[in-house]
DNA sequence: GCTCTGCTGAGAGGA
């Protein structure tokens, strides 16, 4: 049986006498959910601990065990000792320390090496190199043979797919073809002469009439991802062969026996294969620099392959090691290297090692150099890295809903497509498969095209799945690529650390390999200093104006306070141009696709005619940057030599934070970055941007939306928001907006911004509906003629929902269509996702229904705002201010605040809001 | 106890 459960106390490590000799012994303490559970299964009062002895080399994992962490013991035995039921472990059983923390094979393999190099990799990433690439190449290639692609094709394609990362290296098509053709052939020749076994052939044979080795009729597999839930490991194994892993390595190996490391990485996805129903005792480790004549002399092998076994120990031993892994990370700690026996002078990651230590202050084995950071910096590092791998907490468990989770919870959580029908599967020139399934119902999720998903017959994680692509998506079908034919009928949102990790890199890069006088401004040791530029670059706008001479003039940073409609978008194109013109290379970053096109779009207008289109680039993929800006997006397949001119011609780039952080784009510098929306970034999100320029100007507004982030920590403070504060000098506010009606702006004007923010013009002051063709204010009930108006409404007393305000606002909408406005002209906001689409039910189409998050950066004529409150306004959905400051500052010409004068009363801002609405 | 976007991603190898 299984035992699980949360360490109760602090476990100590005995030796006892036993039969067999002297026998090391821990007992654990755990409290578990249903608590100890008897022969009878008599049920016994929750939460009272059990204790389960853990066995010998167990006692390894016991060692890392603290209070309050999870444990699992599988295969566990009862055992009545001195009249108390307890739990000890057997020769089956496997011990696993934070089941639910997912630990990546790559991860267990650089840890046996050396903890060490395992937190380096994580810290400052793998950069742009060739072997990795090549690497890459060669198992890509290798994956096309099994699915029966032609060599030669699969090698012309696959090479030209990296273009881009080929020419950032300088390497030429031919040539890198001809690297990889020589490891794919001891491929080719492994796969026809040696290991093609008469039971492979007739799988093949039978499977003439579809391609070679489909996994369906074959006994081959290519790339499968594997999940484990009990073991909490993930990876993607290179092949299966009849159940057993095959690893692929491009490196050279005339040792009779495969390289310890790559062992342990076969054994972990014979971990996983067990998990998924397979008994596996043998591994393939295929070394492919290793040709044909290296025939080795003692086992007459064709040496590319080296078979092993795989016994118990070797599988328990990768498990142990994978507990040190989660122990270290779910204590925060740093590993020094005297954790495993690594020997450092081998080692090509010493100097990194040595001078990460010497900075960072750090215990290592390996020692240190260099002078440690300022004490300041190195409590910043602390903080924010231990608040970055909160957040890869958070995508851990994220993972752990995949199956702790039902479908229908997961359904109603958005992140999955429970009711699909699977309708037909259709094999593309490339070997992959194209995957097409039926929707059963118009349920919602937050997937959408070009998401990466898992892919299911029914479980992500217990049935057949696979990492698919999805290529579209509507109301009754949904259309995936994928490397094999899985009968989908679900789909789950597949989680990512490839945010965080680019964070940790950032903040790795900012502080260990940034300019001093860039961190003095950081950490406020220096003033920024500025240039004066002497030309007016804005005439009509005297903030705007300031603004522009403050980005352009800044030697170091420039920080632009936007409220809404104040034109911020505006003012970063017309600042950008200016910057062009000197003949500067600059960034245009913000943290989504939405906002990087929005004011790349700005920028295009002010730019016409300054310099040619073709210096303008969009980096991006090809599903998140937006249709009309497509024609600006670098392409990353084709000729290196084509695609890096490309980059390197440009002289604005334009790039999401997050890509900012890829391997492509760090390789770029620039002399200045412009980094819209920054106050819903991270500082190391910030980081990313203005790591690859000599000075930054960053703009937003910290008193509307922060960050997303899943924990609570210092992630939430935006790195705008803290300078503002830091260096109110380097700021400009820009004051006039060119939005709202004045009526309108009067509250978020006094209680956000000082009673600062004007209306520009006096013909925005005034504005209002008659302004619009075919509209009259006084077809409209007397109430809604002023711009603000405030309908009580009690409501129904649900928590995130709210009918009788949803049935309301479907009557308000009537009478606004009624006095001649266009339903298109009408938003309406709502806290919650549930109200929203119990509203969006009640409202007419083209009427805009969303949450204040989401209707953040945009503006309609109309804008009714639904509480969804009765009785009190608690929630933290309601506490932070910031929220109503983006809903009543969306419309132009008429809000209307509809909700619960009494909930609303009881809170002072809400209560003043009312009074200004019932003015 | 609610709001939410990023990202091909996991693993590529050098002695």
């Amino acid at each position: 049986m299984d035992v699980r459960g949360t360490v109760a106390d602090d476990v100590e490590v005995r030796s006892v006498s036993t039969s067999y000799g002297e026998s090391d012994l821990a007992e654990v303490r755990l409290v578990t959910d249903d608590g100890p559970a008897g022969e009878d299964d008599r049920p016994v009062e929750a939460h009272e601990p059990i204790t389960v002895t853990l066995w010998n080399k167990w006692t390894e994992s016991a060692e890392l065990l603290e209070p309050g962490m999870e444990l699992l013991v599988t295969d566990a035995e009862i055992d009545e000792y001195q009249g108390e039921t307890r739990y000890k472990t057997t020769g089956d059983s496997y011990v696993v320390v934070e089941p639910s923390f997912l630990v990546n094979v790559t991860a267990i393999r650089n840890w046996t090496e050396c903890p060490r190099l395992y937190y380096l990799n994580k810290l400052s990433g793998v950069p742009l190199n060739y072997p990795v690439v090549k690497g890459t190449l060669v198992h890509e290639v290798f994956g096309d043979l099994l699915r029966g692609r032609e060599l030669e094709e699969s090698i012309d394609a696959r090479v030209e797919e990296r273009g881009l990362q080929l020419g950032l290296l300088g390497e030429d098509p031919e040539s890198v073809a001809e690297d990889v053709r020589q490891n794919a052939s001891a491929i080719e020749g492994w796969l026809e002469q040696g290991r093609l076994t008469e039971e492979d052939r007739a799988a093949t044979a039978a499977d003439n009439s579809e391609r070679a080795f489909s996994p369906a009729k074959s006994s081959w597999r290519s790339e499968q991802l594997l999940i484990s839930e009990t073991f909490g490991i993930r990876g993607r194994a290179d092949a299966i062969r009849r159940g057993a892993p095959v690893e692929l390595k491009t490196g050279k190996n005339l040792k009779k026996e495969p390289r310890f490391k790559d062992k342990v990485q076969a054994a972990c996805y014979a971990l996983l294969l067990e998990e998924h129903g397979g008994d596996v005792d043998t591994g393939t480790l295929l070394y492919t620099k290793n040709s044909a004549l290296d025939r080795n002399e003692e086992t007459g092998d064709l040496t590319p392959a080296k078979e092993f076994s795989m016994g118990a120990g070797l599988l328990k031993y990768v498990v142990r090691l994978r507990n040190e892994i989660a122990a270290a990370e779910v204590a925060g700690d740093v590993p020094t290297g005297y954790e495993g026996n690594a020997k450092c002078e081998y080692c090509f990651e010493q100097d990194t090692c040595m001078v990460v230590s010497g900075r960072l202050d750090q215990e290592s084995k390996a020692g240190q150099i260099g002078q440690p950071l300022p004490a300041e910096e190195r409590e910043f590092f602390e903080r924010f890295s231990h608040a970055i791998e909160e957040e890869r907490r958070e995508v851990h468990r994220e993972y752990a809903k995949l199956w702790e989770q039902s479908p229908k919870e997961r359904a109603d959580d958005d992140r999955a497509l429970i009711d699909l029908e699977f309708a037909e599967k259709r094999p593309l020139e490339e070997g992959r498969w194209e995957l097409r399934a039926r929707r059963t119902s118009g349920a919602n999720s937050k997937i959408r095209e070009g998401d990466l998903v898992l892919a299911s017959d029914g479980h992500p994680v217990r049935g057949q799945s696979e990492l698919a692509r999805i290529e579209r998506l509507d109301e009754d079908e949904v259309v995936l690529t994928a490397d094999e034919p899985v009968e989908v009928t679900r789909l789950d949102v597949y989680p990512s650390e490839l945010t965080t990790d680019r964070l940790l890199v950032a903040l790795h890069d900012t502080l260990l390999k940034g300019s001093e006088r860039r961190k003095d401004v950081l950490f406020g040791r220096a003033e920024p200093e500025f240039d004066e530029p002497e030309e007016t670059f804005i005439g009509n706008n005297a903030a705007q104006d300031e603004a522009v001479r403050k980005a352009v003039g800044a030697r170091d940073c420039a920080l632009i306070h936007g409220p809404p409609g104040t034109g911020k978008t505006y003012t970063i194109a017309r600042a950008i141009r200016a910057m062009v013109e000197r003949g500067e290379r600059v960034l245009l970053s913000a943290f989504t696709n939405r906002a990087v096109d929005n004011a790349l779009e700005a920028l295009l207008e002010q730019l016409e005619g300054v310099i040619e289109e073709d210096r303008i680039v969009r980096v991006g993929s090809e599903s998140g940057v937006r249709e009309d800006m497509a024609p600006y997006r670098l392409e990353r397949a084709g000729d290196p030599e084509e695609r890096l001119a490309e980059l390197e011609n440009a002289q604005v780039v334009a790039a999401t934070t997050a890509t900012c952080g890829s391997r492509i784009m760090k390789e770029q510098s620039f002399d200045a970055a412009l980094v819209d929306e920054a106050a819903q970034l991270t500082e190391p999100g910030t980081f990313a941007a203005i790591n690859l320029a000599e000075r930054f100007v960053l703009v937003g507004d910290h008193e509307q939306l922060p960050p997303v982030v899943r924990a609570e920590n210092e992630l939430t403070e935006s790195l705008f928001e803290r300078l503002v504060e830091l260096h109110p000098e380097a700021g400009v506010m820009l004051d006039r907006q060119y939005r709202m009606n004045q009526r309108i702006q009067a509250f978020a004007s006094r209680e956000f911004y000082d009673g600062k923010l004007r209306p520009a013009e006096p013909e925005v002051a005034a504005r209002t509906l008659d302004d619009l063709e075919g509209v009259s204010r006084d077809d409209l009930p007397a109430e809604f003629r002023d711009p603000v108006a405030f309908v009580d409404v009690e409501g129904d007393d649900e928590r995130y929902t709210d009918s009788l305000e949803a049935a309301r606002i479907a009557e308000l909408i009537a009478a606004y269509e009624a006095a001649g406005v266009d339903p298109a002209d009408v938003g309406v906001i709502a806290p919650f996702r549930a109200q929203v689409s119990e509203i969006s039910r009640h409202v007419p189409e083209g009427v805009a229904v969303d949450t204040v998050d989401r209707f953040q950066g945009s503006s309609k004529e109309v804008i009714i705002v639904s509480f969804t409150a009765t009785g009190t306004l608690e929630g933290p959905i309601f506490e932070d201010y910031r929220r109503i400051n983006v809903a009543l500052t969306r419309p132009k010409r008429a809000l209307v605040l509809v909700g619960d004068s009494g909930a609303l009363s009881s809170d002072p801002v809400y209560g003043r809001m009312l009074e200004w609405a019932r003015r």
